[in-house]
This record gives C-alpha cells, sequence and structure tokens, in this order.
DNA sequence: GCCAAAATGAAAATGGTTGTCAAAATCCTC
DNA sequence: GAGGATTTTGACAACCATTTTCATTTTGGC
C-alpha cells in the first residue's frame, strides 16, 4: 500500500518550494506514479491539516504546497504597481493577531495579513 | 451614466470592509442598478489598478476588494462560524507594515489585516 | 448625423478545486 | 484464511469565481 499520501509527501520533499497540486499531480505521474489528482488533493489537504505540510495562496487564487521544512510563517509585501511580491516575517503581527484575538475571547487565531506599496523601482517613475 | 465604475467605486464606499465582486453585483442589482457582472469585475480590477482600492484574497480564494479609507483606519477581527465581527484597532502593525515595507524600499505603504478566529459563544467545545 | 473607439453585458469558456460513487485495497473478526 | 465492513482511490461530473468572447450600445469627435 504505502498510502499515496506519503507518496504525495515524498514528492513534496523533493520540490525545493511551493508547488501547486497540479504541479505534484503532474510531476508524480512523470514519475511514472499511478495516482489521480483527486487523490493528490485528499492528501495535500490532509498532510497540511495534520501541519505535515504547509499552504497558502498564490495571487492567482491558487493554493501551494510545501513540506514542512521551515514553519517560519510569513506574509507578502506586494509592490502595487509591477506586483514584485517580497516575503516577509513579521513576529510582532504574529503577537498582536493572537493578542487581539484572545483579549475579545476568540480561539485558533488565523491571519491575513497583506501589505501593500510601491516599489523602489516603481517609485521613482511618474505615477499616472 | 458615466460610467460603471464610478457606480461600482460609490457601492464599495458604502461598504465598511471588503466585499466580493459578486457582493458588489448583488447589491447593486438590490438597489435598481442596471449593471452586468462582468463589468463589476472589469470595474473592480479597474479601480484596483488605479490604487483606488484594496483588494486580498480570503482563504476560500475569491477575491475581495475594499474602497481605500482615508478615514479612521481599522482592522476586523472575524469569527470563522458566526461571522460576528469586531473592531480593532493595532497601532502597532501599523508600524510594521510602514516599517517593512520601507525596508524594502517600498512607498505609499498601505496593508491590510484580518484576523480570523472563533468567537466564545462558538468555541471549540462545542463543535460536534 | 456618422463613423470609430471604448464600454457594456449575456452567455460560454476556463480552470482549480470539490463532490460523487463504484471499484479496489486494507483491516478486523471469526 | 475467509468474509465482510471500512477506507481509500480515482475517473468524471459538478461547482463556482473569474475571464473571455463577441455583438450591441454608448460616447465622443468632426
Amino acid at each position: 500500500m504505502t498510502t499515496r499520501r506519503d507518496a504525495v509527501h515524498d514528492t513534496l520533499r523533493q520540490s525545493e518550494g511551493f508547488r501547486s497540486a497540479q504541479d505534484v499531480y503532474a510531476e508524480m505521474r512523470l514519475h511514472g506514479a499511478k495516482i489521480g489528482l483527486t487523490t493528490v488533493y485528499r492528501a495535500l489537504q490532509a498532510l497540511a491539516d495534520g501541519g505535515q505540510v504547509d499552504v497558502l495562496r498564490t495571487d492567482d487564487g491558487e493554493s501551494v504546497y510545501r513540506a514542512c521544512a521551515t514553519d517560519t510563517h510569513h506574509h507578502h509585501l506586494v509592490c502595487r504597481r509591477c506586483g514584485r511580491t517580497v516575503e516577509v516575517a513579521g513576529p510582532a503581527v504574529e503577537r498582536w493577531a493572537e493578542a487581539v484575538g484572545s483579549e475579545h475571547g476568540f480561539t485558533e487565531i488565523t491571519h491575513t495579513v497583506e501589505v501593500f506599496g510601491t516599489c523602489a523601482s516603481c517609485s521613482p517613475a511618474r505615477v499616472g
């Protein structure tokens, strides 16, 4: 058996960064794995559910997964002109979110943070 | 009617938080506006493109828009079960966003923060 | 008024993700 | 080890937000 989940997890481990479910599926097929798309999705979800992989959404709304290597949670700084994205860490925000949540009796707190700005390359350029 | 874009922008201004394109569309129709879903999408994109509205993705991968408020800036703490919303201020976050932005050479920094959690009334203990 | 460019919108297409459900694999019980 | 319950799997359809298409309408200039 070796549940397909392990295979999926394995494939993800072999990848450097984040991969979409479709990517993982395609790669597994390339390697000759006999697996269905549905199963890949389910495996990924289960893995994410169990905390074995990290999930995040791309700007396209696509979910991408990464084998849990660095559990460093981070956010994105996005240039509103060129769309360039920089990954940023924000321990202060994490703490703030937690604090604000429990302060109001909320539990299982998660948060979404998006920082928009105009990057250096676009800033000096004339606007409009 | 000059451009439907103004109508869309207007509708968005009347909303407190983030609204999905579909929401905006539904609301406009309720108000009797004669507009198509396609146009709402296009207007929202143009608005976002011009920096008149902020965009972000929900956990569902749905795009939500908010008119650029220059008023009192605050964030929302949303219960993922009952949808209850609490407005919260986060000076620490504001500073963090600014710092992180300029640290990477970004200017005109804005940010969106949404905190999700389970409120006291919907505590996990009751989940069955 | 007329023509050209832009805007509009209804419907169809797109595409990632989820649901369905029957078949196959696995586990448990005897 | 056999038999049946349970879980997993996967092909395919269903979903649904978003995008594209394309013909029609509106806007603007002359």
